[in-house]
DNA sequence: TTTTTTTTGCGATTTTTTTCACAAAAAATA
DNA sequence: TATTTTTTGTGAAAAAAATCGCAAAAAAAA
C-alpha cells in the first residue's frame, strides 16, 4: 500500500469528520466538504481515497456509512484494539481518565509502574507491577503499548515490551527507541511540538514585517 | 527559509540528542553521530543544518556547544517562552505537573476555565475564570495557547484566544481550528496517534505473512 | 613533506507528495 | 430527449523532501 503516516492521519480525521456529519443527519458528502472540513484539498480527499480503493458516484459524492465503514476497516476499528500503558504518571492518568477512546475502540487495558504505591489492581483500568507486563500481554494478545516512563527508562521498558510480543509503541518520553523491524514505534513530545509552534510563529512574525 | 514541519521538529532533536551528549562530557559530533540519536540519515542532518546556514569543520564534526546554541535561537529559546492553557482538565493538569517544560524555557503561565470549582487563584500555575484571558495575554504578551476544552467548544475559544493576541496554538480537541492567516495551529491527536500506528502494525503484520 | 583518511557542504538526482486538469459519469434542467 | 451542470477518478505535472555523490578542507599518518 502506498501510505505513509500524513495519509493515515488524514483517513483519521476523515473519519471523525464523517462521524460529526453522520450525527448532524448528513447521509452523503462530497470531497469538498471533507476538505473544508480537515483543511486540505479536494483533490487530496479523491486522492486518498483512490490509493485506498475507495470510490464514490459521479455527480452524487460518498455515502458517509459506506465510506466509515472502509475507513473504519482500514484504521482497524473491525476489532477492538488493546493497548497498555507503561509508567503510571501524569500522562497516564490523563490518559486513563479520558473518555473518548473507549467509543472508537480503543481499550485501555491496564497501566504498569514499578513503583509498589502506584499500584491498583481494583481499578477499572489496574496499575499493575511491571513483573505482570508479559503475562498480561500475552493473554491477551496485546500489540499496542504506551511508554510514558522517564527517558532513561524508555528503552529499556521498549525491549521489555518486544519481548512480550509488542508490535507498536507510542512513545511519550523523550528519547528515540531502537525496534526490531517488525514494530513501530511513534513518538509524541510535546515540548517539541511546542517549540514547532515557536518556530512557526517567530517566522509569521517576522514575514509580516516586511 | 525553505523549513517545513518535519525539518523543525528534527531540530528540536538534534537539540535535545546535543543535550544528552553534552552532559555526558562529549564536546564535539559528527553528522552520523546525530543520525543515529535521532534515527535519520547522515546527509539529512547535513542538509538539515546547512539549510539554517549552520557549519561545522571539515574532519572535525560539529563543535557543541556552539551548535546548541544555533538550534537554540532558531527554536525561540533565546527568551522564556509563555504558554497558557486553556481548559483545566486531565490534559491541562498533566502538563502542569509535569517538571519538564522550564528547564526549555517553556513557562506554563496560567490556565483557564469556565468552571467556578476550578478555579485556583494562588496555585504556583494559576487557574483562572476565562474572562481575565484577554488581560492576562495582554499583560504578558503571550503568544502561545494549548486547547484543551471539549471539541464543541474549541473554536469558539480559539476565535477568543485570536482576538486576544494569541499567534500560536496547540490544539487538543478533536477538531480543526480556523484560523487568521498570521496564526498557527498544531494539532495533537492521541486517538489518531495509536489508530495510525494500529495501521502501521497491522501492515508489518501483513507483509511478514508473504 | 607527501599521502591517506575522514568528514563536511552542497549541487544534482531521485523519490515522494501534492496539485492540476480533464474525461467520464450521472443527475438536473430545458 | 438533448443539454447543461456537477462531481468523481486518475494520469500527468509540479512541488517538496530526501538521498546521492563527490570536491574540498583538514587532520592524521607515513
Amino acid at each position: 500500500m502506498v501510505a505513509n503516516r500524513n495519509s493515515i492521519i488524514r483517513l483519521s480525521r476523515y473519519k471523525n469528520a464523517l462521524n460529526r456529519l453522520q450525527s448532524l443527519g448528513f447521509v452523503k458528502v462530497f470531497s469538498d466538504n471533507l476538505a473544508d472540513a480537515v483543511g486540505c484539498t479536494a483533490s487530496q480527499v479523491r486522492k486518498d481515497f483512490s490509493l485506498f480503493g475507495i470510490s464514490g458516484n459521479k455527480k452524487g459524492g460518498y455515502q458517509i456509512d459506506n465510506l466509515l465503514e472502509k475507513l473504519q476497516y482500514i484504521l482497524g476499528k473491525d476489532k477492538i484494539q488493546k493497548v497498555i500503558i507503561v509508567g503510571a504518571g501524569n500522562i497516564a492518568s490523563a490518559l486513563m481518565k479520558y473518555k473518548g477512546f473507549e467509543k472508537e475502540g480503543i481499550r485501555l487495558t491496564a497501566a504498569f509502574d514499578i513503583d509498589p504505591s502506584k499500584f491498583k489492581k481494583n481499578n477499572e483500568i489496574p496499575i499493575l507491577p511491571l513483573e505482570e507486563l508479559k503475562t498480561v500481554v500475552k493473554e491477551n494478545q496485546i500489540r499496542i503499548a504506551i511508554i510514558a516512563v522517564p527517558d532513561v527508562a524508555a528503552q529499556q521498558v521498549a525491549d521489555l515490551l518486544f519481548e512480550a510480543g509488542i508490535k507498536g509503541i507510542l512513545n511519550f518520553a523523550p528519547t528515540r527507541i531502537k525496534s526490531p523491524d517488525d514494530c513501530v514505534v511513534n513518538y509524541v513530545n510535546l515540548e517539541h511540538e511546542l517549540e514547532n509552534l515557536i518556530y512557526f510563529v517567530n517566522v509569521l512574525d517576522k514575514t509580516k514585517v516586511k
